[in-house]
DNA sequence: TTCGTCTTCGCAAGGACATTCCGCAGATTC
DNA sequence: GAATCTGCGGAATGTCCTTGCGAAGACGAA
């Protein structure tokens, strides 16, 4: 696989922040003719750097008004418990992050619900649920301020 | 603006998964055809439920491999602190996500860096330099269990 | 019921677009 | 210098997107 060069990049670039444009428009904005952006995207999708495009929904109007951060600590960090862990976490729909941590908790979560009530079930359903959990420790966000898909490049 | 059927709902659940096939395959997927489903998308977009599109890029290609959850205090919560400190950090391409918080923290951030060399700069130069923080807390994601961009609908 | 209105559908047309083939030009190798 | 390789632009063809148009169903008022 051949090394990015500065069109790749700005085509990687375009279709970060607008990836619905046409391989026309996209062409012009990198200084290509169609032809040759066509062939570069097909080679960038098929090697697996740009690895799919995505809709980005408006939580607003999905009513996911509430944005809670969520560290949990486990009874061990053995193997076996992690995995466990992890394999129900990620039957929760609701959960749109979760990362094996260094530091004072195992894991963070990202959580998304439509409100108080909502979070409640949530909590109860499914974060209560979760084995091996000794303590969860949820902060709710209060404002957005950043929230992007990718690095700026 | 009215409201959301099932068919809305299968066009954004479609276009979340993909978002770059043609008007012509998603009209046949949601079962419509296809200048009804052009229309629809249309009112979608410029409603503003359907935010944006955006290609996935892989944080391999990029070498973004690092993840670090940053927990910043300030030094007071009066209007002009937090509006400073929001302005400042919308500047640094390297957070991803930043949301003031109740809790412990006043502001939680999730910075993407290449490596612990890179991760040191962003810190040095960018979140030192922003304004009225009195402590930061980085914690490092040892692994990624979860990374959804919406709520699975 | 019957009429008018509103919404949203499908169909058709023409203009734009995506993709593929082909030839060319510059770089690299022998 | 010839062969090879790579990546470009132009042309062609089949497909797609968009807009205008008429029709069908839902709903309320006379």
């Amino acid at each position: 696989m051949g090394a990015l060069d500065a069109i790749d990049l700005a085509i990687m670039r375009t279709l970060q922040e607008n990836g619905r444009i046409s391989n026309a428009e996209l062409a012009e904005r990198v200084g290509l003719s169609p032809s040759a952006c066509s062939r570069r995207l097909d080679m960038l999708e098929k090697s697996g750097t740009i690895s799919g495009y995505h809709a980005r929904l408006s939580n607003k109007a999905l009513e996911y008004k509430m944005m809670v951060i969520v560290h949990i600590s486990l009874s061990g960090q053995f193997a076996k418990t992690l995995t466990e862990f992890e394999s129900a976490v990620r039957l929760c729909p609701n959960v749109l992050v979760c990362y094996l941590m260094s530091g004072e908790y195992d894991y963070i979560l990202r959580v998304a619900a439509k409100d108080l009530e909502d979070y409640e079930r949530i909590h109860r359903d499914w974060l209560s649920a979760l084995p091996h959990v000794v303590k969860i420790n949820s902060s709710f966000a209060l404002r957005e301020i950043i929230d992007r898909p990718n690095v700026g490049l």
